[in-house]
DNA sequence: TAAATTTGACCTTT
DNA sequence: AAAGGTCAAATTTA
């Protein structure tokens, strides 16, 4: 309908992000030259995350274009449909068969992103805190996997997916091999606002002070001393992180090169201390997959009639830091690339809201 | 009593 | 047709 304009309007948010992003580089460039001991670690890291969402921005806006084949990722070999899957808004005439099942899945190519995270939970620590990963969801349902050894996977979609209209979603499974370690699969980001959420940074630590016992896979800073400091840290992390998911799924189909000319290495060392899971970070062709194996092996005690039920415990509550960032600044325009692909689907559902 | 979870049926995808 | 994913009534929990 809006194509011309859209394309207009979207070349130019792109030719913004891009520039912005050379002088933003630029700046760092003078850090380094300059070297001067002020230019503190925290602001080259500042200048880098903004880089780095203006390119998460850029290529946001890339993948969504590409669909109507205006513009091209990789020169190379082009993705199948698998990664980016074009926004198909998918308007037959009528109604996308129904208010079913339609709102959220059904169909997991349909332009939201997903990831996998795998979680080693080691025993006798707080299952719930492992698997929170600041948001809220709501169980809508469990399966019994065919041939798994541990036959549940448990689904849940976001709490605000009623009154915000958020349609991401996740799926937590326990793995076949190790029982202490669960695949928790993402669709689609959260476009809700984080509503009232407070975190309590302390309260999802570990109640033995023993930090390193537990494993935290998402943003979870593990030092508590200047928590507000770290609160703010973990928000800028929050938005690394998200940019790294999103930044492998743009790139994961269309090209393993393009994945590499963004990788790990400028990822600021204060994050690999933060978030050991990119150490393991890894690509696989359909998932990304953050696996995080640290051995932990001072556990023994009882597992089986225990970890099972950690399954369903899976939901949390949620925890979210979220208020003036610059992270949250330079988000802003990430979301507004994101935002409209994922909010079509204003049809009444009768899962959950309707009551 | 409202909100969240459980669970079998039903729908979609492969 | 079978397996995966979602719905929604029933049930449990806060």
């Amino acid at each position: 309908m809006v194509e011309d304009n859209m394309g207009e309007l979207e070349r130019n948010s792109l030719v913004h992000e891009l520039t912005q992003g050379r002088d933003l580089t630029r700046q760092l460039q003078a850090h380094f030259h300059h070297a001067s001991p002020s230019s503190s670690h925290e602001a080259q890291e500042r200048l880098l995350l903004r880089i780095l969402l203006s390119y998460n921005s850029a290529l946001s806006m890339l993948s969504w274009n590409d669909a109507s084949g205006l513009l091209r990722l990789s020169p190379g070999k082009n993705p199948t449909s698998r990664d980016f899957p074009e926004p198909d808004y998918k308007e037959h005439g009528g109604t996308d068969i129904d208010n079913n099942s339609i709102g959220d899945s059904g169909n997991n190519r349909k332009g939201m992103p997903r990831w996998t995270k795998r979680v080693r939970i080691p025993h006798g620590t707080a299952i719930e805190g492992q698997l929170d990963d600041g948001h809220s969801w709501r169980k809508y349902g469990q399966k019994d996997i065919l041939r798994a050894k541990h036959p549940r996977s448990g689904y849940y979609r976001c709490t605000n997916r009623g009154s915000q209209g958020c349609l991401a979603t996740k799926q937590v499974q326990r793995s076949d091999e190790d029982p202490a370690i669960f695949e928790i699969t993402y669709r689609g980001r959260h476009t809700c606002s984080h509503a009232s959420i407070s975190i309590d940074p302390s309260s999802s630590l570990p109640e033995n002070e023993n930090s390193n016992d537990v494993l935290i896979v998402e943003a979870q800073p593990q030092q508590q001393q200047h928590q507000q400091a770290n609160l703010e840290q973990r928000k800028d992390h929050d938005e690394l992180l998200d940019f790294y998911k999103s930044l492998a799924i743009i790139t994961e189909g269309s090209s393993k090169n393009t994945l590499a000319a963004f990788s790990l290495p400028s990822i600021p060392s204060e994050l690999h201390q933060l978030y050991p899971p990119f150490d393991a970070f890894n690509f696989s062709e359909d998932v990304t997959t953050c696996e995080l194996f640290r051995e932990n092996q001072n556990f023994h005690s009882q597992e089986d009639s225990k970890l099972d039920p950690a399954v369903f415990a899976a939901s949390s509550v949620a925890t979210s830091s979220r208020t003036n960032s610059r992270a949250a600044d330079a988000r802003g325009s990430l979301d507004y690339i994101l935002d409209p692909a994922e909010f079509n689907t204003s049809s009444g559902n009768a899962g959950i809201s309707s009551k």
